[in-house]
RNA sequence: GGGCCGUUAGCUCAGUUGGCAGAGCACUUGCAUGACGCGCAAGGGGUCGGGGGUUCAAAUCCCUCACGGCCCACCA
């Protein structure tokens, strides 16, 4: 047995535990396990080109905890991890990076090498396949600061399981489950209004979506009755879509406006006669009462123009400005001039301009008064979002079908929710679904659909009959490969092919991660003894995203769930309470908090916080964690000092002292209460009744046994004190492993 | 507009079938004793957010209000 140090510390315990783990596979999932024996966690993948902070430490070490209490009551672990790489956050990061920029219609370019200094206002273009390679080189650098990452603060997990959205198998697990989907009819695309985030000029979807405060003004303008009667006022924050007006519409209630109900009006300035509906949603208190239907301006426009079955008058373009030529239904020469005035400037421009033309007209009553409204932006964009009409893929959610929607609120009711709390969250979002899930996004890094159209004669794609590639020819970029029974000098040609352009958004992607880590599509063996999964760890913020969409996969392929309990953390908050951002700039990084306190001192602040509680940024919890580990060294000192024989095997002495004995119960008591906590999913108490006990430990009966320790009580009492003392540091060591795994190992 | 979570000592937080208000940090005082001074011992400090109710008894259960945070919503 090697020697006690003199003085023992934690220095260098993450470096030299987390190689000799490595180099002893110590966490390697045994996959001879049948599925009774094994614990599999569907462990969220970090979207890699997101800067690192201590959110992301603080989840993925409780889940961890979760994780080492598993493996210890003897589950064979399947701990896998995976990076979030594909998607609009590494296109961003990318083109910052390298100072590039993708446009399709550029061939590949073999010799490409990107600027050697980025200039964010001068991005060199490239073909597709060169961003995608620029894109790959610098998600394979990020992944390798992440892996060191958990790594240090010793996440169990085996790293030889590691996957990545955008890799091979995260490929054709997408492709197929999109292919299944298409046969069933959960998966089918459509022309329809789409919300569009014009800066990145792609749809997104209802989950991407958030409020953002605005500042805005009523504009008060007034529609001629064609019977003659007063002028009709409506109050509109969107001015600029008075040209792609289909109808007004007020409540069926509205005393005021009962009257027009199916009666025409004349828009100002365009001249365009228009329909005056009844329709509940509309709000009798708001602006004037009878609002302007546009197609598109917001939501409430896709519901009115969709239920009171109207035209489309588009006039916005996907790049977020006015296209050139007006709406069809504007013919007369004033109206179309009007247009003209308007005819690809932006919203914000054009906005202008029609104010100015409408006090030209005399149309506009008294001024725009100013007022803040929430308006619906992506979560990632900077402008607001607009709809148009474009021809997108989505999946079925129960968005528009009640019975699907029904069996995923079931769904949420069979899963066990840590804490149940969350439950509701799912509950809300699912109950407010307003449309099916959005899947397909006009950008270039991701899992392209693995289709392609067929061109008639006449040269136009035929959507209805796609070519479809078989499972075994998976994955498949249609943009280079060739569909069966074509030859690649047919791509573009009528008579020929052309590949569906769009890629799945990352959801689509990061929604099969229980199929992608079981091996769904090439692992049939590994599948049965892993999947349906046990845990998903998450957090709050993307239980509308990823939980509910992986819920929503797995019921279409395999009508059940795909784990059985879900466990969310909380947020982390700085030390005045406020949500941790990068905007803010009170982001640590996590390196530094780890240089500072130590691995198992930060897994100890981490573990302290509830499950699913808010929890403040605390170095102090840090220090205490500190001095937990060192007072561990310590202890454990002591105790091997009286066993220099190493600790002893059960039954080698007689534990007959009545403080042994009482110490023991009380042990075993606290070992009761954890595996419980344990169980619950609830680390954090686990960890407090642990070391609860172990403070009184060290501090009332280690300083009671010690004479009798070194033997001033005899032979009988010496022994019997060896004897628990041994068997209470092995116990502690157990209950502190979860947590604090370099210094239990290390002792 | 609907909903969820929180409000306990100066600070961070426990308090799980209602039963004498707790821990750590910070503060005060003492202690170099053979695991540890990153330690040990002792101490001060709280109208349990406000109000009402149920009960022999409420931090805990019910109602209500306030404040903080979050989620959802059809936001002209």
């Amino acid at each position: 047995m090697a020697a006690l140090p003199d003085k023992p510390t934690l220095d260098g315990l993450e470096q030299r535990w987390s190689t000799q783990w490595e180099a002893d596979q110590t966490y390697a999932f045994d996959r001879t396990r049948p599925r009774d024996e094994v614990f599999s966690i569907d462990t969220p993948p970090p979207t890699i080109s997101g800067s690192l902070h201590m959110g992301s430490v603080f989840g993925y070490v409780q889940t961890d905890a979760l994780a080492r209490f598993q493996r210890m009551r003897g589950k064979a672990v399947f701990y896998p991890m995976g990076w979030d790489d594909n998607g609009l956050p590494t296109e961003r990061r990318v083109e910052n990076h390298f100072g590039v920029r993708c446009d399709p219609s550029l061939a590949h370019d073999p010799d490409f090498v990107p600027p050697a200094k980025a200039d964010p206002k001068r991005k060199v273009p490239c073909s597709r396949p060169n961003f995608v390679e620029l894109c790959l080189a610098l998600t394979v650098e990020d992944e390798k600061v992440f892996e060191a990452l958990w790594r240090r603060v010793g996440l169990s997990v085996d790293w030889s399981l590691t996957y990545a959205t955008i890799g091979p198998r995260a490929q054709r697990t997408s492709q197929q489950a999109f292919l299944r989907d298409l046969a069933r009819g959960d998966a089918y695309a459509a022309e329809a209004p789409t919300l569009w985030d014009v800066t990145d000029q792609t749809a997104v979807a209802q989950a991407e979506l958030e409020d953002r405060e605005q500042a805005g003004a009523y504009h008060r303008y007034g529609f001629e009755r064609s019977d003659g009667g007063a002028k009709v006022f409506i109050e509109t924050t969107r001015p600029e879509l008075l040209p792609a007006c289909v109808a007004l519409v007020a409540h069926p209630d509205d005393d005021r406006y009962r009257p027009l109900f199916g009666s025409t009006v004349v828009s100002p300035l365009f001249g365009v006669d228009v329909p005056v509906l009844a329709h509940e949603l509309a709000a009798p208190d708001k602006g004037s009462g009878i609002a302007m239907i546009c197609t598109f301006g917001d939501t409430t426009d896709v519901i009115w123009w969709r239920e009171l079955q109207l035209p489309i008058r588009n006039v916005l373009e996907r790049n977020g400005r006015l296209r050139a030529s007006p709406p069809a239904a504007i013919t007369s020469e004033a109206g179309r001039a009007a247009y003209a005035e308007l005819a690809g400037k932006t919203t914000k421009a054009a906005r202008v301009r029609i104010v100015e033309l409408l006090v030209e007209a005399g149309e506009l009553v008294g001024e725009p008064k100013p007022i803040t409204h929430p308006v619906k932006f992506y979560e990632r964009g900077d402008r607001p979002l607009e709809i148009v009409t474009s021809r997108q893929w989505y999946i079925r959610n129960g968005g528009r079908d009640h019975d699907l929607r029904q069996a995923m609120l079931q769904r949420g009711k069979e899963l066990h929710w840590h804490p149940p709390f969350m439950h509701q969250r799912y509950e809300s979002w699912v109950e407010g679904l307003n449309g099916d899930w959005l899947i397909s996004r006009q950008r270039f890094f991701g899992v392209p659909f693995p289709l392609w159209y067929p061109i008639d004669d006449a040269g136009s794609l035929r959507y209805d009959d796609p070519i479809l590639p078989g499972e075994a020819s998976l994955p498949v970029d249609p943009s280079s490969d060739v569909p069966p029974g074509f030859t690649a000098d047919q791509r573009g040609r009528p008579g020929g092919f052309a590949g569906d352009p769009d890629i799945m958004d990352t959801w689509a992607t990061s929604s099969l991660t229980p199929q992608i880590t079981t091996g769904w599509v090439d692992d049939p063996d590994l599948f049965a003894r892993t999947f349906p999964m046990d845990l998903r760890p998450q957090g709050p913020e993307i239980i509308r995203t990823w939980l509910f969409a992986t819920a929503v996969r797995s019921h279409a392929e395999f009508d059940q769930l795909p784990w059985s309990d879900a466990s969310l953390n909380g947020w982390i908050l700085d030390p005045d309470r406020k949500k941790m951002s990068k905007s803010k700039g009170n982001v640590v990084t996590p390196a530094a908090v780890l240089d500072e306190h130590g691995s198992d001192a930060v897994r100890y602040w981490a573990a302290s916080a509830r499950p699913g509680t808010d929890t403040a940024l605390d170095v102090n919890q840090m220090k205490v964690g500190r001095r937990l580990a060192i007072k561990l060294l310590n202890a454990s000192r002591f105790v091997l000092s009286r066993l220099p024989d190493g600790p002893l095997a059960a039954g080698d002495a007689a534990i007959t002292a009545p403080l042994d004995r009482a110490m023991l119960a009380q042990l075993a008591a606290v070992v009761a209460d954890a595996t419980t906590a344990f169980e619950g999913f609830d680390y954090a108490r686990a960890l407090e009744h642990t070391e609860r006990f172990f403070w009184r430990f060290c501090d009332d009966y280690l300083e009671l046994v010690k004479a009798r320790a070194y033997g001033e009580a005899g032979d009988a009492g010496a022994d019997s004190a060896h004897m628990a003392l041994s068997l209470a540091l092995d116990t502690v060591l157990g209950l502190f492993a979860p947590f604090l795994p370099f210094v239990s190992e290390e002792v």
